[in-house]
DNA sequence: CCTGGAGTTGTCCTA
DNA sequence: TTAGGACAACTCCAG
């Protein structure tokens, strides 16, 4: 009789590379049966993520089948579904890499204690986050809440280099059923603009890893002044690729010091970056608050409409604000699931201070639109935005829409590229906009560019009115 | 416990 | 044209 197995529990580390649970796995000596389980957690991602989860758990099938092995598909409640597959299989074990925002703590927390219960052995390795949580403290006692102090703190940590993929791994004599991708129809609340989407994504481990090499060897030099600039292609992209764990942050942390080492001194910036997506699960792990509330309470009584229906919010969710800048970033956003990081804080910016719209509206629409939506990231920027979060934005710090294109597309280069209206040549990347969004927008190439629906000197000196008679 | 420095990303006005 | 200061006040953090 053969030896029970490993169940390898697969959720955002769609990778075989530097993957501590699988290589614990693999190397036991027992046969491992790799798994995706479609929980109440997946069900609830916005339409452009679960798009783009479809297609890395595809190629992670393709990836495991190369190896002889299989991703075996369930769709249910996560403990309910790993338990029916302990008694299919005789497994003995369930292994899964840590995740750290609130729900996906709640929900590991109950089926690991389900399952030791149950008398499995339930492992949880690292390998989402470059330090754990718990492991990085202020001397003054508790976790950091400002940015630069956590920096300072762990730019010199050792971090353990990464891990080869398996050679191999074992599989057993038998595999269970499992659901076809297909029927699942990840892309399916994406109505016109799944392959349009699709088109856009970077998808699996070895993309990811391409990413970075050609990130490191074209783009790190000019980092600094080209992550700036929404017209070129200046940043890593790795967004997309971290937040399924494709690749993981100690591949790239790595990475970004070898190139430190080799003289490119852009390269710290891009170790700052991934810190900075350290603190945001470090503060979403011990205040969970932040993705559902103001993490600083004094602003629950600040103002903020909370109309989605409200006219300045659908102009803002559909690009049609009448801010180029705005709207470029937003229609960008629909398009290819990704927007350019100063249009992030620039969108930002203006749905929470020129309009007064609660960044919970913002926030949730960047959750069904981004194909790098991160829980934990999404939330802090929001509130780092809105002033409402842990080392804001002050409030008189309100950007310009207008001014802020001078200065970083001064040639226009990316509104250009993502507005089609008053051009007699516009892009394709325009017009494949039209060709996403659902028609009762009703917006067209031909239309007339629309007025501001809120001008940027008013919004802004209603947005200092507002902030400073905010009364706290 | 107290002290002092610092804090991702901006804007606008003045000299 | 450009550089510097005001815009507030508070919390965090190291010493």
């Amino acid at each position: 009789m053969s030896k029970p197995p490993i169940l390898m529990w697969f959720r955002r580390d769609l990778r075989l590379g530097d993957h501590e649970a699988l290589t614990a796995a693999s190397s036991s000596g027992q046969p491992v049966i790799p798994v995706f389980i479609h929980d109440p957690l997946v069900a609830a991602l916005g339409a452009a993520p679960k798009m783009r989860l479809g297609l890395s758990i595809a190629d992670l099938s393709k990836s495991l089948a190369a190896k002889g092995s299989r991703l075996i598909l369930r769709r249910g409640d996560a403990l309910a579904e790993l338990r029916k597959l302990i008694a299919e299989t005789g497994a003995g074990a369930v292994y899964w890499s840590r995740q750290y925002d609130p729900d996906s703590v709640a929900r590991d927390k109950a089926v690991k204690s389900a399952l030791k219960e149950d008398g499995i052995a339930a492992e949880s390795f690292k390998g989402h986050l470059l330090f754990e949580p718990w492991t990085v403290q202020a001397k003054t006692g508790g976790y950091y809440k400002v940015y630069t102090p956590m920096w300072k703190a762990v730019c010199g940590t050792e971090v353990p280099s990464g891990l080869p993929a398996p050679g191999t791994i074992p599989a057993p004599d038998t595999w269970p059923r499992s659901e076809d991708l297909d029927d699942w129809q990840m892309g399916a609340a994406m109505q016109r603009g799944a392959d349009i989407l699709t088109s856009h994504c970077r998808v699996g481990e070895l993309s990811a890893s391409g990413r970075l090499g050609a990130f490191i060897a074209n783009n790190l030099r000019t980092y600094i002044k080209n992550r700036d600039i929404p017209g070129v292609q200046g940043a890593s992209g790795l967004s997309e690729n971290l937040t399924y764990g494709e690749i993981t942050p100690r591949i790239c942390w790595h990475a970004g010091w070898q190139a430190w080492r080799d003289g490119k001194s852009d390269a710290e910036v891009f170790l700052k970056e991934l810190v900075w997506r350290e603190f945001a699960y470090h503060l979403a792990y011990h205040t969970p608050r932040i993705t559902w509330q103001n993490w600083k309470e004094d602003w629950d009584s600040f103002p903020w409409n909370t109309d989605e229906c409200l006219a300045e919010v659908q102009a803002w969710k559909r690009g049609r604000t009448g801010l180029r800048f705005v709207d470029a970033a937003m229609r960008e956003m629909y398009v290819t699931g990704t927007m350019h990081n100063r249009g992030r804080m620039i969108v930002a910016s203006y749905l929470t201070k020129h309009l007064l719209c609660h960044w919970k509206i913002g926030m949730n629409w960047f959750a069904d639109c981004l194909i790098d939506w991160d829980p934990a990231s999404n939330a802090m920027g929001w509130q780092w935005s809105a002033g409402s979060g842990p080392d804001a934005s002050p409030y008189f710090r309100v950007f310009n829409p207008v001014t802020q294109l001078d200065k970083f597309d001064k040639d226009r280069t990316y509104v250009n590229r993502w507005i089609a209206e008053g051009r007699d040549t516009p892009s394709a990347t325009s017009l494949s906009f039209y060709d996403m969004i659902p028609r009762s927008w009703d917006m067209g190439p031909g239309d007339r560019y629309p007025d501001p629906v809120v001008p940027a000197d008013v919004g802004r000196q209603r947005a200092l009115d507002a902030y400073q008679n905010r009364g706290f």
